[in-house]
DNA sequence: CCCGCTGTTGCAAGCGTGTGCAAATGCTGC
DNA sequence: GCAGCATTTGCACACGCTTGCAACAGCGGG
């Protein structure tokens, strides 16, 4: 049981007869090679087991094919589905992907971006963490591409993909009003994230300018217990909502948990509720929440797109902002779809 | 604007006026350097934003650092929260996760590990797929250490993580008992892994043990639909069943909802119901499923232990399969807890 | 004063690949 | 048969790093 170690390109020549440079150009797209070299290299690498050393060849061209996911949440539903999405196009574009998780905070996010330098992937895709300036400085300038997903930042240069958060957010009114609900509410976590606090402004403005005044709670992170708390909060007010539009689908899920369990509350009929993300459970039957789309595979597809365009330095004359439709999806947590 | 191209160590040897070895032994734990040159080293490195070049590190050493992880279905919850956490662990030692999704069904699993083995990964956690013979040869013989987690797999070389499924199964039957349940059923898909397979005959096995016997039905892919068809099946049968065991939360999801809002059945009251990995929804009031614990951190933590033991060769001698006990999580949807 | 020892340092040889350049080869047209 | 051209091939260098080896400095003991 020897540890057979790698076989290189070297052995290859050998084998088949030929130079080391024609198995390199054998395995380099758009090389110059004949059939019959061609043949006999991918014959005798086939037999010998050969594979072209990645890192050797990220060496050399100075560009290694990888693109860093920096990412939290991973767990979290439409983290999960956005980076399920991510993954595969990015391997459908022959990228591979480097996961690099920000869950704890000892400022890794820090340490993982400087690890995706020291790898020298390609790109970052960052759909975490708080947009830190100096990082994604430190990113541009070792020449990495960069992709923001949902974080706002000012900065020029990298791709920023976003959504109409705060559009999307008065057309809930709209859904609202239309089901006859008068006193309106927001549940939002205290994370303050940019698209968060858009669909917080974008509600409460929308109502106002139909002259509603809208209860606004905010509490903890975004998640299930968060959204149970939320509840709790505003639905023991004197003046108990009869809508609540929750920032994320998870915190929807609790909410409507604790309204229907806890205050024996029918939905949608005392209380209509909506979400944003259009997790998988936003569809279960026990929820059936109307709800934002998030188009992950959009997202994906732009973002991948992005980098896989070869462009080294028109990089601040066209606008590197995208910004996506949030589609609505009518289930049954409002009256009246 | 100028690309400023990556520093090398040559670079920061001139500037802190060292040779080029002292900046290499500077960051490379163990070797000889005096505290003043490495202090200059530091400082010029700093100053010039020097990122050791893992690639070409890792082409000297033999070894980059890398763990594959390959793994289908990553947006399910289970997957996630296991990825979560084998990210979080490989990283606080040191490694990096390249993340190869296996969900296309073009062959992928084959294209994957050929990446891997491409980019010269230390090792390979797989946690799906079919555990295809030949690729797990291929991956050892190029001196990959692998991981099958919950993928019984008879080879020598990998280690393997697996539950007590089989047992497990036989705990809930005991509980389904004590709560008076006397139709038992157990409800699978048709995916036929190891470990649910196990569920199912150790669920069987123990119900037989006890004169009982158990309705078994198996339907479609591991999700929340399939446990909404298989309550369709299982509720409409002449004799329905008063228990079920779900060889999955996802599938128990779905039947709970289903029995709910379709048979309008109470749970627990007229049904009990067990599931399978204790994902975060199991937790959800609307839920609140009985459920066996996955130990995800320790299985993580097991992986990321073995592969950061240095055993070349230690290999066959000893017991490479480990089998962890998963605890019943008791909730409400069965009777006295 | 010299010997041997310990701890640092620099040199240079690799690791496996891509690629520019020049040589070689094959082919066409006269 | 030979010039002219297009295509293929091999040589050799470069990429950025690690590490064995030898040189060297410092230092205490005899």
């Amino acid at each position: 049981m020897s540890t057979k170690v790698y076989v290189s390109a070297q052995e290859v020549a050998e084998k088949a007869g030929v130079s080391r440079s024609a198995v390199s150009r054998t395995f380099t797209p758009g090389a110059s090679v004949s059939a019959e070299t061609r043949r006999r290299v991918l014959e005798a690498a086939d037999a010998l087991g050969y594979h072209v050393n990645e890192l050797a060849r990220g060496l050399m061209r100075n560009e290694s094919g990888i693109v860093c996911l920096i990412v939290s949440d991973v767990a979290t539903p439409y983290r999960a589905a956005l980076l399920r999405e991510l993954t595969l196009q990015l391997q459908n574009a022959g990228k591979v992907a480097m996961l690099i998780n920000t869950d704890r905070s000892d400022g890794s996010v820090d340490r993982a971006l400087r690890q995706a330098i020291s790898y020298r992937a390609d790109a970052s895709i960052i759909l975490s963490g708080l947009p830190d300036k100096s990082i994604a400085q430190l990113c541009l300038r070792s020449g990495q591409r960069l992709v923001l997903i949902n974080r706002d930042d000012d900065q020029p240069g990298p791709l920023r993909i976003n959504l109409d958060d705060y559009e999307a957010a008065g057309r809930v009114v709209t859904a609202f009003v239309r089901a006859g609900c008068r006193r309106l509410a927001f549940a939002n976590s205290e994370a303050g994230t940019p698209s968060l606090m858009a669909r917080e402004r974008g509600f409460v403005a929308a109502a106002r300018a139909l002259g509603m005044d809208v209860t606004v709670e905010r509490y903890g992170w975004t998640g299930y217990e968060a959204g149970k708390v939320l509840a709790q909060r505003l639905l023991t007010r004197s003046e108990r909502p009869d809508a609540v539009f929750c920032a994320t689908d998870l915190l929807a899920c609790g909410f409507m948990d604790t309204a229907r369990h806890q205050f024996s509350m029918s939905i949608p009929n005392q209380l209509c509720v909506a979400g944003f993300d259009d997790i998988e459970q936003a569809s279960w039957s026990s929820y059936d929440l109307t709800t934002f789309a998030q188009p992950v595979s959009t997202i994906a597809s732009k973002a991948v797109e992005w980098l896989s365009e070869a462009q080294p330095e028109a990089v601040s004359n066209q606008e590197q902002s995208l910004r996506l439709r949030a589609e609505l999806v009518w289930r049954g947590s409002i009256r009246g779809g």
